[in-house]
DNA sequence: TCTTATAATCGTAATATTGCAATATAACAA
DNA sequence: TTGTTATATTGCAATATTACGATTATAAGA
């Protein structure tokens, strides 16, 4: 199949696994590194650092905005996209907090 | 294609993405969380708790444990799984490196 | 308005992931 | 050894993801 039973897990759990799919790929770390560094940052600026084309950046970054975690105003004649740090730093509290809650007690 | 051009991202870029791979699948959130909180935790008991078939939760914990996530010993006739807690505590080090490092500047 | 630059969308191909039935393997008990 | 129980492996089908060329919006400036 491929489909995940998604209404067999709890929606924290559910949560999580959405919120780490964002940080699964490579090329979406590499953009979330390279937007959180730029004064200015523009898709066509990405595509050269990264290395991908134009409409693949542009599809990781619809992954990317749709967890929330990009903010983008128009800034001459491109986008200036830019990390929603609120809701990025949501996802590490909610990381850290299921780190500090799966201990280990076994064996 | 779906294949990623892996060799165009630096070494710790495709650790990170990696690490939240392990993370991305709600049913191994849910079996981390149940090998952590309980004594003994044979594979069987895990396909009551998560609702999926034996296969498949097999499949999932050869994922957590090639991430190294898992220590396993034998116990009768079941195998007792145990969380690697030095893993998985290095994995939270990574996460909160890669969170403190990517802030904010832009816009 | 027309042109240019930039980013989004569409269509499609390749690969990866997920899930399970069937089967194999391993450890114990009788 | 034989039977039982527990886990791993195999094979396959369904779905998701990734990637890119071609095309289409969109915005800024001439």
């Amino acid at each position: 199949m491929g489909a995940s039973k998604l209404d067999l897990h709890a929606e924290d759990i559910k949560t999580m696994a959405t919120i780490a799919k964002v940080f699964a790929h490579p090329a979406r770390i590499a953009i979330l590194q390279y937007i959180s560094k730029q004064e200015s940052c523009i898709c066509n600026d990405i595509v050269d650092e990264i290395g991908l084309s134009q409409p693949t950046i542009s599809q990781h970054l619809q992954v990317i905005n749709k967890a929330g975690l990009l903010k983008g105003n128009y800034k001459g004649k491109s986008i200036c996209y830019c990390l929603n740090i609120e809701r990025f730093q949501e996802f590490q509290a909610q990381f850290n907090h299921f780190f500090k809650t799966t201990a280990a007690k076994c064996c």
